[in-house]
DNA sequence: TAGAGTGTTCGATGGAGGTCGACCATATGA
DNA sequence: TCATATGGTCGACCTCCATCGAACACTCTA
């Protein structure tokens, strides 16, 4: 029997690795770190495929990449520190939302640009 | 007594120089070649002073920038090969213009994100 | 409590590109 | 023809970052 149990899916309070998850608004973000973000292919694809589905429908390891786990998991990290998306952890999996309205308020036409992009 | 010259204004015909001078139009270039010549603070930079006068006022050596003239050069020959800006010679100096529409028109809102940043 | 699945962290590596000094090319004017 | 000024080219250097394998951390289910 433990102490304080609360219950096995999260609902109040953050779990381990969700407090670890630093995140941005896109308001706080120089331009400089939204153009590196956006500058890279790979963040690219993330960006296009994440906005072709709902919300919080994609964890990062269901993204088809051509980069290593290790890999993915930096690009994600850019995005997020980007203010371009957001991240909430259930069970296991890393599920992500597209902060298009906010980021678009900021950076206006930038995100189109991208989501535009036929590749 | 040199056989067909012309002027020494260079009038009719580019010069030596001007003829090595490879222009790109905006709808020529891909968006990873955009971003990445927008992504330099250097170039930054250039785009609004550029932005900040009338068209063909500014030699390449006017501009305020912290870095040699070697790199000044090179950074310009990006620029222009990202359909950003169109060069003239006139005497030994290279004026310059921020092909503000024509860029504008295949990349909405990119460059007026750069012309806004304070920096 | 053991195992599987998902994602992060760490250290190392390689390549791309920004940077420079030195030299070269062109244009103007004395 | 020479001197000066502007700008480009070349080769070398160096830093940053995308990339990877391996090890670690967390969550759920058996």
């Amino acid at each position: 029997m433990s102490v304080r149990r609360e219950s096995n899916t999260e609902v109040r309070g953050a779990s381990a690795r969700a407090r670890g998850l630093t995140h941005r608004h896109p308001s706080e973000v120089p331009l400089q770190d939204a153009l590196d973000a956006v500058a890279d292919p790979v963040r690219r694809t993330i960006l296009r495929e994440l906005a072709g589905q709902p919300d919080w429908t994609r964890a990062c390891g269901t993204f088809d990449l051509p980069v290593s786990k290790a890999t993915r998991s930096h690009h994600f990290a850019v995005l997020r520190a980007a203010g371009l998306i957001e991240q909430r952890d259930e069970g296991p999996r890393r599920f992500n939302r597209l902060r298009r309205a906010e980021f678009d308020q900021v950076f206006p036409g930038l995100l189109a640009l991208v989501l535009a992009e036929r590749a």
